[in-house]
DNA sequence: TCAAAAGTGTTGTGTGTACACCCATGT
DNA sequence: ACATGGGTGTACACACAACACTTTTGA
């Protein structure tokens, strides 16, 4: 072993600077003789309003798809890694900020895009929308929230990517504690039933729901209620548990 | 709506070739200003030998990490799908073919490789190994089943992406029929439970695992059996799934 | 006093788990 | 006859689903 390793080093000693510049050529032939594909990150980002499952999507300046709402995103930079560039393109696009994205899936058909070869990593969040002001950056022309369910027609393969996030949202909501994200900190139980009544779009039954949540050590009651509400105070909750921490809910 | 595509038919009409080659390069500006990535595949293909998991690795013949262990993988090409990228490269590499790939994460830290920026987009399958002949390619020196637990120093961040295969390997027997891939076409409910109990890495009870197989509607029964065992010959069974549909299994 | 949401238990049904013995074959 | 894995049933505990009435507040 040893030897060997000397003997490498005295090799490249005595080698001209021409010789190191076409070994390095030669070990970096397979790299840089292959055209390479534009990489791009394309954001799912959830919230609910008025009762309501929302995207966040933005208008497109541009060509190709120009006028068109798409999901925002943008091309990776060579020294970022793919989830700075999604919080990056996030908060330059649309204003939005401090989230936990989590990444959904690669799409890379090589028709996707009609400019070049662009393999997109898709990547989601949830967040609570009160208190968030969107600003189209100069990149877009408007963004806006939009009921997720609306079947708009979307840039680009955007309608295959939302249709991807959503079935996976659905099944976060279940195994995980993702759902505290869309509620403020302090939190009613009903709104939380409310939470995965509209993601799973079914009905849910408030004894059981309440039995189920309170078997599962994920909450903790504070001594606030609800004001100034037209019937009985709700007793408001706090979140125990790490966001997207995997818990068995429904 | 007709008349605007109208009144832009025009104005190209009147544009001399220059204004369009400007006008498409304004349009693809945002594309090409970026340097781009390279982006590859990885494979994770685990099948089981000797009542163990193994996974395949390929031993590198080039700097870096020259003569290290590694997934098989390599650059996707310009026209060609991801999987597609998957699929010839396993074939390239080790000469394996005909498999179920399943796209498991983008790997995208700026520093996993050292030549340049590289983008890996990991897939992961399940195969019998019987009947398979390794041959290694001219890009690999050699190409060899090892078990998947053995705490092996791999090429790049190998190791991260291995445990992630296998934690979503894990995942997958437990809420799929992925494990049929594993075993011959006509398998005994033993072989298949040896599935499961290596995967998980856990003793399951013998009576319970039929019972719940068989409730799930999962395979039939052949009139087959086990020849030349030295015990009671086992009956065969096939399954009726698809390969890789969802079912809750255990 | 009415409207509106909060809050609270019990019972039946089904599913998971633990557990031990006889069977068919080859040597 | 013995070693080896094949094949089968029951009892208990626990989780899930269905279901209705009283409480507290503001208007």
């Amino acid at each position: 072993m040893k030897d060997k390793k000397t003997k490498k080093e005295k090799a490249y000693k005595y080698c001209s600077l021409d010789t190191i510049r076409m070994e390095i050529s030669k070990k970096t032939y397979d790299v840089t003789k292959y055209d390479r594909p534009s990489v791009t990150v394309d954001l799912n980002i959830f919230t609910i309003q008025h009762n309501e499952l929302h995207v966040l999507l933005v208008k497109r300046k541009a060509w190709p798809h120009k006028g068109k709402w798409a999901l925002p995103g943008g091309f990776v930079h060579m020294d970022e890694d793919l989830e700075q560039a999604a919080v990056r393109e996030l908060k330059e696009e649309t204003g939005v900020k401090d989230v936990y994205l989590e990444q959904l899936y690669t799409f890379g058909n090589p028709k996707r895009d009609p400019r070049t070869r662009v393999i997109s990593v898709a990547y989601y969040a949830l967040i609570r929308s009160k208190g968030v002001t969107l600003k189209p950056s100069t990149d877009v022309v408007d963004v806006k929230w939009v009921p997720a369910y609306d079947l708009l027609q979307l840039a680009f393969d955007h309608n295959e990517i939302l249709k991807y996030a959503l079935q996976r949202l659905k099944w976060k909501l279940e195994y995980t504690t993702v759902a505290f994200q869309l509620l403020p900190k302090k939190f009613t139980l009903t709104q939380l039933q409310k939470v995965y009544e509209i993601v799973l779009n079914k009905k849910l039954d408030k004894r059981n729901f309440r039995k189920k949540i309170n078997s599962l050590d994920l909450i903790k009651e504070t001594n606030e209620y609800t004001e100034d509400v037209a019937h009985r105070p709700a007793r408001l909750y706090m979140c125990k548990r790490k966001i997207g921490e995997i818990v068995e809910i429904l």
